[in-house]
DNA sequence: GCCAAACCTTAACGTAACGTCAAAGTTTTT
DNA sequence: AAAAACTTTGACGTTACGTTAAGGTTTGGC
């Protein structure tokens, strides 16, 4: 005698196949993302596998870290029937824009691990021969050197600035 | 007639000179990262050299993504007076800690470019020919090909599947 | 000394995408 | 029928500031 006939199911079960929260499936709701079928007599939201699908979509969507607002437009476009040539170029359009914004992050954390590392290393040719004989202390310098304290400023307490730099 | 005297700034110059805005210097000072040496008569903020300094680090720091609350951790650690080693050794750590984190963060970004050509590249796949020709169209599929049109969602409207779906 | 321009103050809302209660109603299971 | 499990709406918390708003303070010129 189930309340969620027809094979629909409640935003539990929608969650827990789809692999996120009922908090995030009410998030998209008020986002305008997904909607459930209908409600039950009590008020519980009632979802068919249509509404899974697209749910994963959008999941599939955020996974290539699309914010909500663009995904949200991304699936719009499904539904404002366009010829599947015109859709395809569109989403082509958004991929690729996509792409080219990821393959900025990835040079973004490139810079940035090359400002740890010099940084690190630079730390590394401050310190007296015996603690920089451990290891464990910086893996990241061995194969760098060089810069002196200066170009750190790390060591530069401002009360106390004489007595914190380290001396090679 | 300066009411900022001994060579002290306001916010605004504070700011400029460490290339950020007052708003930010403001709410590092909620954080508990940064505080004026003074206020004036009438209530600013008056900023010494030392304060400059800690700020630009802070900002130092915050180009390698540390978030505010472990920033805070490591300046802090300049001021509980420890040996040179002991400080060199934490905060050598903490950009080890934070190497390894970026190096996650490209890997991350790596693994969702692999699958937003992919993606595209399954899409270009199920494109008619006259579509496909038209580079514009879809930069990143010159290098790949294949997959079916069934593992790409996109083109799968619930309402219209069959209308949206594509032919090869 | 006075006035306007430039600068400063605190307060408070907005952002993105949910996590995490809370209090109360519904469904399912026993 | 009662208990267990699930769901509902509501609302605050998160991060690092941006952006008004309304109203004092300093500064520079005359």
């Amino acid at each position: 005698m189930s309340k969620c006939n027809d094979g629909l199911m409640h935003i539990g079960k929608l969650a827990k196949e789809a692999g996120t929260t009922t908090r995030t499936v009410r998030y998209y709701e008020e986002m305008g993302l997904i909607y459930p079928e209908c409600r039950s007599s009590g008020g519980f939201r009632c979802y068919s596998h249509e509404q899974l699908a697209r749910l994963r979509m959008i999941l599939s969507l955020k996974e290539m870290e699309f914010d909500l607002e663009h995904i949200k437009v991304i699936i719009d476009k499904r539904e404002q029937n366009k010829t599947a040539g015109e859709l395809a170029h569109d989403i082509l359009e958004d991929l690729n824009d996509r792409l080219k914004e990821v393959e900025e992050q990835i040079e973004h954390y490139k810079h940035i691990r090359k400002t740890l590392t010099q940084t690190i290393a630079s730390i590394c040719a401050c310190l007296p021969c015996d603690l920089r004989v451990e290891e464990r202390l910086c893996p990241a310098c061995q194969t760098l050197n060089q810069p002196t304290c200066q170009s750190v400023p790390f060591f530069h307490s401002p009360s106390t600035a004489e007595t914190l730099e380290l001396k090679l």
